[in-house]
DNA sequence: TATTTACAGGACTAACTTAGTCCGATATAT
DNA sequence: ATATATCGGACTAAGTTAGTCCTGTAAATA
């Protein structure tokens, strides 16, 4: 099915929530604060917020009246950064994440193209920010985002 | 990690095989064979040609002499069509599958672009054909395929 | 300085998904 | 007839993911 997995989902979801809190000038939020707002439970809220600001995705302060806000401007956050930071590198094989993880690496046909595809899809996910998911960017639309189709290049004509 | 199952991946493989062999018109090859060319267990490649074959892109030959050998043309069996036929709809979220995934559906901030995210992403896998993951194509490059990268417009600005 | 609040860092368990095997039935060529 | 292959499905084992819980540490407040 091609899936991010769902806590990655949520990360999404929360970060959405922290871009929209930081407009309100409200940067900064608890996990239970969040778990409420989401309708989230609250360890898996906390646990994958402490994995975000591990990240650098949330900057995180301890003790009372902490909580965490978002380490960079929603333009500044891309989707691509999201996921990798929940799920690690954006791959669609074991075999594109670097040599060692394929038998049949030697022989594979391929391999080659694979690792495009892969790339072309990492881009796609590396193009759309923190910002235009909430819909406010000032580059992108107000919605719905439009993502302009991907085309297959000879590299002779390409650029 | 976004990945796809290894199934998929021995799909994708597999039949990359059979358009090579096509290519030298050895085009029916049975299961006992195509595990030998990929060091793949028999079993696995069984359940998976199987699998291509219901779904249109291999055509099956029962009984002696019997095996499977491509569907369509090279040119035509696109990297989506393989992958949706071996693990569905390619869809990065369940609710992005369709109503009724997700609780959070009538709050949810980010699903319009996640679907265009979804859009994009599918788009990207529908543009290489089988023939390019071979080398063969007419019209991409020998190798390694160059596949253009994604830009997010406003929809004011597209086509 | 005592107390409360909240994150940090893990270990741990249960549920689910995927990979891989196996078997009996059916179709085809010789 | 017989041998060869696919068909269709059940089944098991392994691995992954989701979700919980606990102990420690940092910061604010009174």
């Amino acid at each position: 099915m091609l899936r991010i997995s769902k806590l990655t989902d949520y990360g999404l979801v929360l970060l959405a929530h922290y871009a929209a809190a930081e407009e309100q000038s409200e940067a900064v939020k608890n996990a239970r604060e969040m778990a409420e707002a989401t309708l989230l439970p609250y360890p898996v809220v906390s646990k994958i917020l402490k994995t975000l600001a591990q990240e650098g995705l949330l900057l995180s302060r301890r003790g009372s009246k902490g909580g965490y806000s978002l380490g960079l401007p929603p333009k500044e956050i891309r989707v691509s950064d999201i996921i990798e930071a929940l799920e690690g590198p954006i791959t669609l094989m074991a075999c594109t994440a670097g040599p060692g993880h394929c038998e049949q690496e030697a022989t594979c046909q391929i391999r080659d193209p694979w690792i495009q595809i892969n790339g072309a899809i990492r881009e796609t996910l590396e193009r759309i920010t923190l910002a235009e998911l909430v819909g406010n960017s000032p580059t992108a639309s107000s919605r719905p985002t439009q993502i302009k189709q991907v085309a297959i290049e000879n590299p002779r004509d390409a650029h």
